[in-house]
DNA sequence: ACCTGAACACCGTTCAAGT
DNA sequence: ACCTGAACACCGTTCAAGT
């Protein structure tokens, strides 16, 4: 019945573990985290299941790899921009994560579930890395050197993790003021009496930039590092217990 | 074949949807992530499938309520404590979740998906609204506050679902010693060209307190909210751009 | 060593039929 | 209004067989 519209070129590359995974990326951005199907990714790739399960143990691996291979582009800094100081590259490499789930909105989902999946995989320790070295370059001690980056890198997923979706609601990307009016109609219908703050906000979730609040939030983790871990910010004190 | 454990009680009250939710979170809860499905369901209830379908729409609205319920009696502060001040309790919010996760391991996961698939759901607004209240009262100005409680709950959900599989994998639970064990091993045989920094704080991953750790981020916050938006704290300046 | 493709076990979901 | 349960479409994965 389906019109079985060939791919026009047969296979001309043996198959490998890379041309698996990129097929997987462009499956993911074309459909979402549902349109990553076995059968899709064999019709794709013209072969059959055990081929491809001849170069991947299975589909988790198969998901891994893919986020893996794009946040690995994301992370590497374009050697456009010079060196430049360690907080502006920590927030250009937070920045490339943003962009990234901007571009593949599956990987939202992706890091999420890795995260709480395997927590040190691959794709969790590229970002700590990269995170990592830019906040020892800022001069914290070795001793805080671990708890400082944990806290940036899981700020960073729990905001990008959220931000994907404003631009897409189950895979389609919807209208970015549409998405804020359904966000502040819910909002409204909320019993005032268990959501006075969520109510009381209400107009600023219209008004923000996700950009700009992202960095706002990287920009409180790094003055709370700066401020108990550096020589320089001993000035401040932590709110009291 | 099956031996046909036949649940000793019969259906004795009605089914509703609480009561489906509540075999959810008791098959989640045993069986982890993959133990929820629709036929384990069924045979725990007593039922068909027609049956569930006709309370609840289909299995994500399902995953949402489980969590939802999980999570209102978590963000929910036990009345023992006196009120307190702000960033105490703020504090408190948050281990609330952190705990709930240990309780609950699936809810990790089950917290990632929701916040990159429908970003304002109930369980998010729930916790931005727990969340938003305390960082109200801590004096942050009105036209702040968005912003400070989005820090703070990105942070709160990117930490607990990395913390939660710091004492399982794939839903077995294991021993924490053996766990960052494998770890700080697997950290071991990194390229250290690439993995410098990862490297050189292995040991700090081992010595490690999740729960310090994951105060240790909260503070950070706080603190660059309290600098950077509280008059009493004009004196820290941002990390330069 | 690498690939084929039929077959298997399992899943979420539907729906005509009952009460 | 609420429940039953067979049936459907689809999925990840396996494996004996080919080259």
């Amino acid at each position: 019945m389906a019109t079985r519209t060939r791919r026009s070129q047969r296979r001309t590359e043996a198959l490998s573990r890379q041309r698996i995974v990129e097929a997987a990326v462009q499956l993911l951005d074309a459909a979402g985290e549902g349109g990553l199907t076995f059968r899709a990714l064999t019709e794709r790739l013209a072969t059959g299941p055990g081929a491809i399960y001849w170069h991947v143990a299975n589909k988790s691996e198969l998901l891994d790899a893919a986020a893996d291979a794009v946040v690995a582009a994301a992370v590497a800094l374009k050697p456009a921009e010079p060196p430049g100081a360690p907080p502006g590259e920590i927030r250009a490499v937070a920045l490339g994560l943003f962009d990234a789930i901007d571009e593949h909105p599956w990987l939202a989902t992706q890091l999420a579930m890795q995260l709480s999946r395997s927590p040190w995989g691959s794709v969790t320790t590229r970002i700590f890395e990269s995170i990592g070295q830019r906040v020892r370059a800022l001069g914290v001690p070795d001793g805080n050197l671990f708890t400082a980056t944990s806290a940036l890198v899981h700020y960073i997923l729990g905001a990008v993790g959220q931000n994907a979706a404003n631009t897409r609601v189950d895979g389609l990307h919807v209208d970015r003021g549409e998405f804020l009016d359904a966000v502040s109609t819910a909002w409204e219908e909320l019993d005032p009496d268990d959501y006075p703050f969520t109510r009381a906000v209400v107009d600023q979730v219209r008004e923000h930039d996700d950009r700009e609040q992202f960095l706002a939030g990287i920009d409180f983790v790094l003055t709370g590092i700066t401020a108990l871990h550096l020589p320089s910010g001993q000035a401040c004190t932590p709110p009291a217990a």
